[in-house]
Order: structure tokens, then sequence, then C-alpha cells
DNA sequence: ATGGCTATTATGTATATACATATTGGAGCG
DNA sequence: CGCTCCAATATGTATATACATAATAGCCAT
């Protein structure tokens, strides 16, 4: 079970109180009435709240603090956390840091935007059920003058209404996301692939030539938020991550 | 039986006794004493044997079933999960159980087997600061028929002296070291790669044909164990991770 | 002011206890 | 023999309580 896992309440599911405080809670901060920064009730007043003592609002809100939805501090309560809290292997997908961690200057340039119904392939990619409206983007990112990665994105404009209204002409869709979505859950798929002829074009490298291709879909509260390929000329990019065994 | 706070020596950090019960069974765990479907001690013998209350026990074995490692039956114990599906692929990386879960047969055959005094590159891929014994090999995964995963390995012999007297023809090094070694911490690097003339002729695919590379160095308690490429053709590969936010 | 002390506060960990709940092994009955 | 029902057992949740620890706000003396 991850920590982060939402049970809408709707259903009429039968939550331990821990559960029921714990869901209470995550809803509002990925709902954002909650926003990062916002002090959260004192233990004793959730305590107050739903009756109930004080290790139940504890183990509760230590389990929050585990996920990393929110930060506690004592003395001074418990906070919600700014959503760029991400983890690292997150972190390694803000190209912007990256290319300018190499030393070089960073550009991005839209090169489709396309507004419409999602067709079967673009829920597959989501994870939608039901059709709906969905932003397709394609952009290029920079490094120096050099193409560094091509990006395709599909955004479930049910999710973030905002995003219609965005051109995303030199705005990277990823950072602008980050700061107005907060998202619970990731799911990564990594994998080696020959560029086609279109890509080949983009990236300015041979057709066939070797490319890594980093696919993300990203949930907040169980609802599909964007689906998002980055393609990296072989010799441009390794991914890093560091991990020491889980849960500590 | 009081609030006594333990030191764990091998971290050199303070954990509260909970976070030694969890450590301590995930070490046994992810070591392999305790084998997958293993029952693990009931609550109330945890509590004899580190002389504290059931909620602390339980609050480190809760944890641990909710991080997937063990599964907890009524009436019956906690049991040691077999090995999962997405955590496991970036930590453990076991290619049999990859390759099984395909419902492929599973073979290693070994190509090359080496000892040697560590060059400056087997220095370099290890993070060794001194020359010392290393073991290096290279051995081939099948699954079914085909080639599925090369793999170049060098062995710190320091950390690990009996590897020298493993042969390692049918038994991949993988396998191996987990049930031997404690890792503590890895670091992966994942890219892309052209097939060269060698690979393309081991993994029976095209020269230049685009490949996945997984590199992973491993320490123990500090001390580099093992360091680690497998090489994937494209089409049979695709890595898949999921994450909730977390810090860290 | 300003550096140090103290009281206050919220969280962190642990205890002992209680009862609920799921599951199993076995006793007893048809 | 097969079935039901019960008692035993291990985990699941919650309680009230206690003391530890980190951080801060405010006070005091220099």
């Amino acid at each position: 079970m991850s920590l982060v896992e939402t049970d809408d309440v709707d259903g009429g599911e039968i939550l331990s109180l821990h559960q029921r405080i714990l869901s209470d809670i995550r809803e509002k901060i990925l709902s954002g009435v909650w926003a990062p920064g916002h002090r959260i009730p004192f233990e004793h007043e959730l305590t107050a709240q739903y009756n109930c003592s004080r290790m139940t609002v504890n183990k509760a809100l230590s389990q929050l603090a585990k996920a990393g939805l929110i930060e506690r501090r004592r003395r001074s309560g418990s906070f919600v956390r700014h959503p760029q809290s991400q983890a690292a292997v997150l972190e390694l997908h803000d190209i912007r840091i990256e290319v300018e961690a190499l030393g070089l200057s960073y550009r991005y340039v839209r090169l489709e935007r396309a507004k419409r119904r999602s067709d079967a392939e673009d829920r597959a990619l989501l994870g939608l059920a039901a059709p709906g409206p969905v932003l397709a983007l394609e952009g290029l990112h920079f490094a120096g003058e050099r193409p560094f990665a091509l990006e395709q994105r599909l955004i479930n404009l049910s999710a973030v209404a905002e995003a219609a209204e965005e051109e995303f002409i030199e705005i990277a869709p990823g950072p602008w996301l980050i700061g107005r979505v907060p998202w619970s859950e990731a799911e990564h798929r990594i994998r080696a692939m020959a560029a086609d002829e279109n890509i080949a074009d983009a990236l300015d490298v041979d057709a066939g030539a070797p490319c890594l291709v980093v696919e993300r879909r990203t949930w907040s509260a169980e609802h599909p938020v964007t689906h998002v390929r980055f393609i990296y000329p072989a010799e441009s990019h390794t991914l890093v991550a560091r991990f020491t065994p889980s849960q500590g």
C-alpha cells in the first residue's frame, strides 16, 4: 500500500480513523485548499476535531510526513510542503537545470500545440477511461545551440483546465505544471530506441541513432494529469539514481 | 525497559527502537537470510526479543508491510513477500525474475572470468582509491533461446574475498552476491548506446542497434562491492519505476 | 542592543491496556 | 464422513499516559 493512496469516500469504504484523518488532510493538500507553506492544525486541534487521542492523529501525520506531503517542525507545527520537493528521479527531468548544470545556456521552443478531444491513443497514454479534452504539445529543449531533448506531452485538461489558456511558446510545460499541480504519484518507463526520421530531424542526429526515452505519467489524487515522453540523443544523456534500501 | 535510544553502529546513525527493529528485519530480508515465504517472528516474539511493547514492534512491522517487503496475515503471522514488480526493478534488478515473469525459461552462461589486480579503469568504475584484487566477469542471460542481456561485472575482492573461489559458470554473480553481502547503497546510471561489434555479436543483434545500458555500483558499509553493467537490446526491455513524492 | 538562560510548546517515542476482527484448528454433532 | 460452531491466536486499531527533544519566545543581566 502506498502512502498516498486515495480511497474515494463516496463509495462508502470503511476506513479506520487514522486513515480517514490522513485521507481528509491529503485531500485538502492535493486539492489546493491548503496551499504549500500552509500550517495544518496542531495535533491537539485535530484531537479535538476528531474527538480521538493524540496517538491516532500522530499516526496519520507521521505517515503524511513520510510520504513527503507535509513537513513537521517541533514547536512550530506541521506545514504543507512545496511541490518542488520531488524525488531525485524527477529532479533529473527538470531539463533546464540539467542543461545549466552543464554550463550551457538553456532555451525551450514549442513545435506543436493542439487542443483536441482525446483519441484512443491519448487515453491509453494518460490512463483515462472516458474521452475528454486534452492538450498535445511538442517542443524542443536546447543546450546552447544544440538540441538536447525532444518533448512530447499530453495534458489532461479535465484535471488541469488552466492549461488550455497557455500557449507554451517559450515556457516548457513541465515547470509550469509543477508550480500548479501537486502530484501524488508518478510512473516512469525508460527504454532505448532508434531515432526515426522525425526524431532524427528534430534532434539533428542520424536516423537510426540510439536514443534514451523517458516516459512519465503523473497522477494527482488518482486523476491522471499528464503524460510526457522525453527523447534524448544517446550521447547527451545519462540518468543517475541513487538508492538506499527502502523505508527508514 | 525505559526510553532507551539505541545507536546503530553500522550507519553511525541514532535510530529509535522501532526503526532499529525495522532495519534489522529489512536487512535479513534483503540479504536473503529470510527468503521469500519465510515466516518472520510473531509480534510477541519480537516483543520478548527486543524487550519492548507490542506497539513498538507493530509500528516496525506495519511499515514493512506498507513498504511491501512483508505480508501480514491475521492468525497466521507475517511473511516475507516474493519479489515485487516495480521497486524491485531498480533496487534489485534480478534478471532471472524478469525473464520468468515473461513466462520464458531462464539460463545464465559465463563468457569470461579473470582475476587481476585492479587497473585504473577498474578503480574508476568501482570507486576504489587504492589498487587491490578484483574479479572481472562477463556473462549472458538468456530468455528461452534468445540472449536477453549481457552482463559485465567487477567484484572488489577486498570486500568479498569468497568470490575469488567461485567460478560463476552457471550461477549469475548478482544473486550470489545478494545472498552474501547486504548492500547499503546503490547508484544507477542508465543510458542508451549503439551496440558495438562485440555486443552485437553476443546479443545477436545488428551492429549499431540501440541498447539500453544499466550500470550499478553497490556499497556495503561504505566499501565498494561491485560494479555491473547490463546491456539490453532495445526491443527486449523497458524499465518501469513507480514513485510517490518523498524527500531523500 | 545582545548574549545567554528559562519556560513553553509541539512533536517524537514508548508504555500498558483494551477490544475488534480475521482466520484457523479442532471439538462435537448430524 | 462432512458439517457447523467455538475457542484460540495474531494482527489491527485505539486509548490514556509518560517522558524526551527540538525550537522558540521572552526575560534578564551584562
